[in-house]
DNA sequence: TCTGGGGTCCTAGGACCC
DNA sequence: TCTGGGGTCCTAGGACCC
């Protein structure tokens, strides 16, 4: 990117797919069109709102409102567990749409995209055109809706796609970022959210305008490198490492992580520390999918007041063996709970992910690879016959097997009833 | 209003090394 | 011996995103 080259100005697509998860659901079920419908469990669960529905958002109901809120502010409501497959089945649907438009596609998340288009022009027009192409591509192939942002960065261009909701498109030329952006709260910038919009209300700052008026040294002050990025942001600028990086190159994953909120609070150690050792299972199988070895292994708890704390450990060689990782949560597991009390949610994750086997692992050699194909083997059966149909108990990695059977099958959220 | 699950990035302090 | 500083790793917590 150095030398002579001159930074030629990007054109950057934000799409943003309508309320998702509910369009989807929509095309399985058309009866459910025009319906006031929230996905993400059912009314008196414990949980919150994935997707609401326009119809649903009229009674105040949005994504991350706990659902017996929304039960409460629509009780009429039709409530869906929702069908994650199928979500992930038309992001590949959408990730094959845009690819026709860009080789540049970076998926943000199941269902937004960032498309490079810079000079693209004369295969597909003007930015207008080929905005317009893209919607009527997207609904052709996979019967959704989605509104795009078009800018020189991917911050305003997320910006953007934000604004032209629902089904819309809104490009800002280049120059007129900052004028775009002056007029709008703080809030509708990507990064800043509720904490962060507080504390620039006590400085009387409400709209990006006001932010990008300050000096850059004011905001360092205040707010460290994060406020060099803020000034970055009002100027219309992208900053931070949240938007680093080429468009459409591929990342292996930094964190894989999986946790449960139980039906109620338990402090039975059992049940407990076989529901560890389940989202373990859970968390190994993944890093074996992705031929990914961890080196850090971190337990989050979640007590019924709702406090959270966490606890990590890095292990002397990276693995992806489950009787490994199981027996590290279960050790920070035990060295953090405060024996007896009753606990919300229980969570484990793996970091410091590499693609390669720790040098030790190399030398130890046969016994983990026989314990590796013979996971892999546990895998290839799970995928056939479901989750329930394996469990590994003792024998398998002989002194490190796992010493909880009390309910060997028993699954996080089937929860035997409480006892007194 | 009683607060999911899966991620990313940042900060800050302490250990340790040079 | 005292002092300082920088870099890196590890850990804990927190803001934020969809």
């Amino acid at each position: 990117m150095r030398g002579d080259c001159v930074q030629t100005v990007k054109t950057i697509f934000h799409v943003d797919m309508d309320a998702f998860f509910v369009s989807v659901e929509e095309l399985f079920d058309p009866s459910l069109i025009g319906k006031v419908v929230v996905v993400g469990g059912q009314k008196g669960e414990r949980g919150v709102v994935s997707a609401a529905s326009y119809e649903a958002r009229k009674f105040g109901v949005h994504s991350a409102l706990p659902l017996r809120t929304a039960a409460q502010l629509c009780p009429h409501a039709i409530f869906l567990n929702g069908h994650p497959d199928r979500y992930r089945e038309y992001s590949h649907k959408v990730h094959g749409v845009l690819k026709e438009f860009s080789p540049q596609v970076e998926m943000a998340s199941v269902d937004e995209a960032y498309l490079d288009l810079t000079g693209t022009e004369r295969l597909l027009g003007p930015p207008l055109a080929a905005a317009h192409a893209l919607h009527e591509r997207m609904k052709a192939v996979t019967g959704l809706n989605c509104s795009v942002g078009i800018a020189t960065s991917k911050m305003v261009a997320k910006v953007c796609s934000d604004q032209a909701k629902p089904n819309g498109v809104l490009w800002i030329q280049p120059g007129l970022e900052a004028r775009f952006l002056a007029p709008l709260d703080v809030r509708r910038l990507p990064g800043v959210g509720k904490v962060t919009e507080e504390k620039l209300h006590q400085l009387g700052i409400r709209k990006v305008g006001d932010l990008a008026k300050l000096e850059e040294d004011f905001l360092r002050k205040r707010f460290g490198q994060w406020g060099l990025a803020l000034a970055g942001k009002a100027q219309g600028v992208d900053a931070g490492a949240w938007f680093d990086g080429e468009i459409g190159g591929h990342e292996d994953p930094k964190s894989i992580s999986h946790e449960i909120t139980f039906g109620e609070d338990t402090n039975d150690q059992a049940y407990l520390e076989t529901s560890l050792a389940r989202l373990t299972e859970k968390v190994a199988r993944r890093l074996r999918e992705q031929e990914l070895h961890a080196r850090t292994v971190t337990l989050k708890l979640r007590y019924s007041d709702f406090t959270t704390l966490t606890r990590s450990h890095t292990l002397p060689r990276t693995t992806q063996l489950d009787h490994e990782l199981i027996a590290a949560s279960r050790k920070l597991f035990r060295q953090a709970w405060r024996s007896g009390a009753r606990v919300r949610l229980i969570g484990v994750g793996v970091a410091s992910l590499d693609e390669n086997e720790g040098q030790l692992a190399l030398i130890e050699g046969e016994k983990n690879e026989r314990a590796r194909r013979a996971l892999s083997a546990v895998d290839k059966i799970r995928d056939k016959f479901g989750e329930k149909s394996v469990h590994l108990a003792a024998g398998m990695g002989g002194d490190h097997a796992e010493r909880v059977h009390e309910n060997p099958v028993g699954l996080p959220g089937k929860m035997p009833k409480k006892k007194g």
